[in-house]
DNA sequence: ATCCCACTTGGAGTTAACTCAAAGTCAAGA
DNA sequence: TCTTGACTTTGAGTTAACTCCAAGTGGGAT
């Protein structure tokens, strides 16, 4: 698959994907012979896989770590394991402070629907 | 309150606190008469709301527009009303982002656990 | 009186993560 | 043959959100 399609595929641009690629982001894609790249579907599953979890919010310098790690081998696998569990509960703790403020949001919110709730009908009854 | 102190109680640096001010994204905070910062109650339920919403990673920008509404008062009410409730939405859709991001790393770290454990049993094996 | 320390301002520097621009190459179609 | 268009590389530019630095000031302790 060349990166035009790729790019629309996972919504990601063109300049986006060669500058993963660049950083190590990705493992590097297989070039035709007047130097073009062509995704494998191998290559398509990392894109996908670091689009989930930039998406999410993950830096690139841990992803970087990983994919660097898994191209080492099996020796990595329980450093790999540990990188992903950190990242894990950094992102669950991200998401605890989310919630929280969601839901200061939406009570902020209801406050407000009454407010002007109640400003409302203090003018209809200044219309009557 | 002076602002050592204020940072101390919010974890913001001095620049941030100073920062945030002169963008916009806290109210003006009254000086005594050689320009020292004196931190009044509700500068700090401002201090308070702004780091909430910027741990949970709203942008500044929005919280400015904010801020700048509410010091135009009851005018701005259904204004600032729409804001958060789309700051709100951005939100929600990003925590549903990381909840699947979550999960997948959550079964990707099983199948790490349950791989690393037979590598393990393997080593075991070739010990005796 | 002098020294220190917490503050002040204005402006420059940093980091993460892209994003863009310039100049070049190659294959296919008119 | 010439042009078009999708790609290539290298390197610079941008944006958000801080973070740091230099130079200065006012008030309290020694």
């Amino acid at each position: 698959m060349r990166m035009a399609e790729v790019s629309a595929k996972y919504e990601l641009s063109q300049d986006t994907l060669r500058y993963y690629e660049r950083i190590g982001l990705i493992p590097p894609v297989n070039r035709n012979n007047s130097g073009v790249r062509n995704y494998t579907e191998d290559n398509l599953k990392w894109v996908e896989f670091i689009k989930c979890m930039r998406t999410a919010g993950l830096p690139i310098e841990a992803l970087i770590e990983y994919v660097g790690l898994f191209q080492l081998g099996d020796e990595t696998l329980e450093a790999r394991k540990e990188l992903l569990k950190e990242q894990r509960d950094l992102l669950f703790a991200k998401m605890g402070d989310m919630k929280k403020t969601l839901e200061r949001l939406d009570s902020k919110i209801e406050r407000y629907e009454q407010t002007v709730g109640e400003k409302e009908k203090l003018l209809n009854n200044l219309e009557k």
